[in-house]
DNA sequence: TTGGTTTTTTGAACATCGTTCAATTATATT
DNA sequence: AATATAATTGAACGATGTTCAAAAAACCAA
């Protein structure tokens, strides 16, 4: 190994041990308390090395987003052998609901915080690999379904669109803390009973 | 506004007034650029003014998040001329898809954001109830839907949370910025199209 | 080893934020 | 006019993300 292979290597090791720090601080604080001077005191570096290794915060935001990603990823294509494709995507569904509330605010980072997407922008990355990623095993799934025969009528883009949105929009509102204010008479199991409705819906369709 | 030109005006709601000054800069430049200092600037006061008629930024905040509920819950009003209750879901979907696209900061504020929760949760209010009168008007409708012989088989609770979740799943996504990093086939309707699929649902139902 | 060059690290400094509160100014009351 | 009450002030505090000249460390040729 070279002299440049090993500097970038330790480049590497220093940035992964940012990351892990980062990741630290984040599941067990959250994203404010998440700051470059606590990620800095955590890997005894100075908050300028920090700046060395990502060029802000939305940068080390985006990586940590990354990794939500290869979770969530990981917990989906498990999935992939349940052959029956409606049951996959009641599946898909289940799973996707339960990262959510077991991960609330990774959840958040990855589908409503602005600090990733304006990482990407600031490098000029206009596509959204992971978000696509994800939504491409949900449209594959949709696309099977159609193939056997359900959905009629629905093409599938939109379709998949309006499943995403409905899980998105449980998962979100439940982050946001916008169900434990509506008075709703079984709020324990606001969500179950909901993903039980749009299953019941699916299997109409 | 200088001084003289504030202690020439006379009386006024001074609460209104900072409202008023907040509401111009939440609307022009975001919640972030809504600062404290900003708004006192904005009517003349020193920000220690700005703390003796609010007791925080949530505070001001979640007055704003109201009036912001305020103009969607007149919006909806109007519907109610709509005989057919499925019809009227359907428009108040659109509805509330229209108003979460032109206002987003607003929709983010009243949906999204912890500021208007937790100043509830530092008066100890447990309950929502802009959120829930809103919700309550697309249950009363799903209620008739169901009288009229709709949604067969479905509890009014769980569905009525479904559909709210299917169209603030489509806002949120559109305006955390997650529609246009995924590729879609066809982008500028992404919305319209999803929003014709779920109705199209609604049909079937 | 030595001396110079390059890389890595540092942390004080800057601008900005929400927030507080003793001191000042204005208004009301006696 | 004197006093008491109310309203307003803005400097100060402790955070935050970010920058950058300087210091330290690592490297390398002679």
């Amino acid at each position: 190994m070279g002299i440049s292979e090993r500097k970038a290597k330790e480049k590497e090791d220093i940035k992964a041990l940012i990351l892990t720090a980062a990741r630290k601080l984040f599941v067990e604080q959250g994203i404010e308390q998440t700051t470059i001077r606590k990620i800095a005191q955590e890997i005894g570096y100075s908050v300028g090395t920090v700046y060395v290794y990502y060029q802000d915060k939305n940068d080390i935001l985006h990586d940590l987003h990354s990794q939500g990603f290869r979770q969530l990823g990981a917990a989906m294509k498990v999935l992939f052998d349940v052959h029956d494709p409606m049951e996959r995507v009641k599946a898909l569904g289940r799973v996707y609901l339960r990262f959510a509330i077991e991960n609330p605010d990774m959840y958040d980072l990855m589908f409503s915080r602005k600090a990733p997407m304006d990482y990407l922008d600031s490098v000029h990355a206009s596509d959204w690999h992971e978000g696509a990623a994800t939504f491409d095993l949900l449209k594959t799934t949709v696309e099977e379904c159609l193939a056997h025969g359900h959905f009629k009528g629905h093409e599938l883009e939109p379709l998949s669109f309006v499943i995403w949105s409905a899980v998105h929009g449980m998962a979100s509102l439940h982050i946001s803390q916008r169900l434990k204010g509506v008075k709703f008479q079984a709020p324990e199991t606001v969500l179950l009973n909901g993903y039980t409705s749009l299953t019941l819906i699916f299997d109409r369709l």
